[in-house]
DNA sequence: CTCTTAATTGCAACTAGTTGCAATAAGGAA
DNA sequence: TTCCTTATTGCAACTAGTTGCAATTAAGAG
């Protein structure tokens, strides 16, 4: 795995530095989605003065060779996950916050779309899709200003 | 037009503030996507004392009864716009920033098999989705780095 | 192994956007 | 109109993330 991964940057001109491992290597143990600064703590246990820029930027890269997934689920801080089980995606209620992984086909449609009447590659693994889950579209007619939300959609 | 803003504003639960109306008359004097620090700039000239947490929160209640679109390119700033024609989205292309406006009808699958399999009422309006335009995907081969991600997909 | 050079890091300053709170003002009721 | 309640504002401090730059270091060449 690490011969791969040093292959990978530098088929891509990048450098194998222990600050892009650190940050591969702590979300390598977990299956959480993990926020920069969260990266940051646990890499530090290993690498006690990496920067939080170096963070950032080991994940920019990371993300670029498609080894790692940010997510913006709409609510301050990036989440990260490891890109193991590509095409999935996620649909955020903005009710309760509530985050369901989905798998890809149900973009297959609007792929080939953009595709055949744009000529438009989509990057469309990954996705964060805002909306209502089914239990909060329960409670929501309590609530007048989502109400009128979900009435314009 | 204004009563009926006061009306929307007022069956929400909100108030109608000349901060608000400012904002909204700044986006209705364009047809351009204005970011916050624009859109601040602009406001000023009628309201000299406006401030920018006003602008956010008015942007963020308009954004709330479907006025407003915030758009989100992926390169710093937020841009914003009228709603005026709905259902419309944006590709944007990541290698040259270039973005085109496409109608709803592709997203109109992926509506319904979110709704009929996961239950889920999604906000699909005034998406940004990233990817590599038609033009662009003719240069990229030229470039390692971007290969490497075309190939990925 | 040493040299070279260009990628990368750490740092500090910066940007866009958010938040807590006291002061203000919208707007309904009398 | 005046009063009252509560939404909203302005401000200042804060957060996540970015950037410019000098110092460091990966890694290929000799």
């Amino acid at each position: 795995m690490k011969s791969s991964l040093l292959d990978d940057l530098h088929r891509a001109g990048y450098r194998l530095t222990p600050q892009r491992e650190v940050v591969l290597k702590v979300l390598s143990e977990t299956r959480e989605h993990l926020t920069a600064r969260e990266i940051l703590r646990r890499a530090r246990r290993r690498l006690p003065h990496l920067n939080k820029s170096a963070v950032y930027r080991a994940l920019e890269v990371l993300t670029h060779l498609s080894l790692v997934n940010p997510i913006d689920v709409g609510q301050g801080e990036i989440q990260y996950e490891l890109n193991t089980q590509p095409h999935h995606h996620h649909l955020v209620c903005q009710q309760c916050g509530k985050i369901t992984d989905i798998d890809g086909h149900a973009f297959n449609a609007l792929d080939t779309i953009l595709r055949s009447e744009y000529g438009f590659a989509p990057f469309l693994f990954h996705f964060a899709i805002f909306g209502v889950c089914r239990e909060c579209q329960r409670k929501v007619k309590k609530d007048k200003r989502v109400a009128l939300l979900l009435t314009r959609c």
